[in-house]
DNA sequence: ATGAACCCTATAGTGGCTTTAGAGTCAAGG
DNA sequence: CCTTGACTCTAAAGCCACTATAGGGTTCAT
């Protein structure tokens, strides 16, 4: 039940690479060895390589990953914390769709100032982002 | 009508250190220097950090911007490109809102699974970050 | 014995800054 | 004149989460 590191990417889909940075940063543990030195995984690994790598679809950050993994370790651990963090990233999402939409307004408001060619001199697009009494 | 760094930083919002990045990036040209050997800032180089940082509050890379940059220098051009690459950016910022409004709901899903304390061993949202078949 | 496919380590590069270290400049106050 | 403090300078390293590269070693089939 033993996998070298490619049969564990193929697996999970990270990459050998990514599953070597993961093991430098501590978030997965050095598996063992074979007499030529590969990494020999078994299963407990590729459950916990599964459990960040769907953190990360999530967009946590590692250092949030780390922080889950700590309940992961020590499963009798109160588990108040874990619904503070997600609370937290649903909020950091939030606020960053906010913010991706307000900009997309000023993207869409300022591609209507340039509807054909002309010299960038008289470009509306350009004169626009050059005035700064558009920054509001 | 000179000003040095602290003031042009002052006056954009920018910082001391993203200015000296800008001008090593090759985005604002070198400015005229001090006895001291400080730089010295004139009225066009306001207006271009001003452009290049109003370009960044749309989140253009700064690739993007230095394209952006190629117009100004160069007025007569026909600004064609510029409104392909505005569309280009809408759409990328399109797709990142849709893409996180996705992970909003599979955020918001997995919060709902614990709402009250418990070990961590039967966290719901520990055991449905676990669960390998929760990738869709 | 050779080749292809896989694996290893160590290091550098990505973008867009930010931080740090160590030194120089300049005006005001004692 | 000297010091203090605010400002400035350069060069290099650090940040995040990888990705890529160089230069090698292992394993297995032909």
């Amino acid at each position: 039940m033993l996998i070298k590191i490619g049969e564990l990417a193929k697996r999970t889909g990270a990459t050998v690479e990514t599953i070597r940075y993961y093991e430098k940063e501590g978030l997965l543990p050095e598996p063992s060895r074979s007499a030529g030195n590969y990494r020999l995984y078994n299963d407990t690994h590729i459950e916990r390589l599964q459990f960040i790598l769907h953190c990360r679809t999530l967009d946590m950050t590692l250092d949030e990953v780390r922080v889950l993994l700590q309940y992961w370790d020590e499963p009798d651990r109160d588990c108040g914390n874990v619904d503070a963090l997600l609370d937290e990233h649903i909020e950091a999402v939030e606020v960053r769709i906010e913010e991706l939409m307000q900009l997309k307004q000023h993207l869409m408001d300022l591609r209507k100032k340039c509807l054909s060619s002309a010299p960038a001199v008289s470009c509306g697009i350009l004169n626009a982002l050059a005035d700064n009494s558009c920054h509001q």
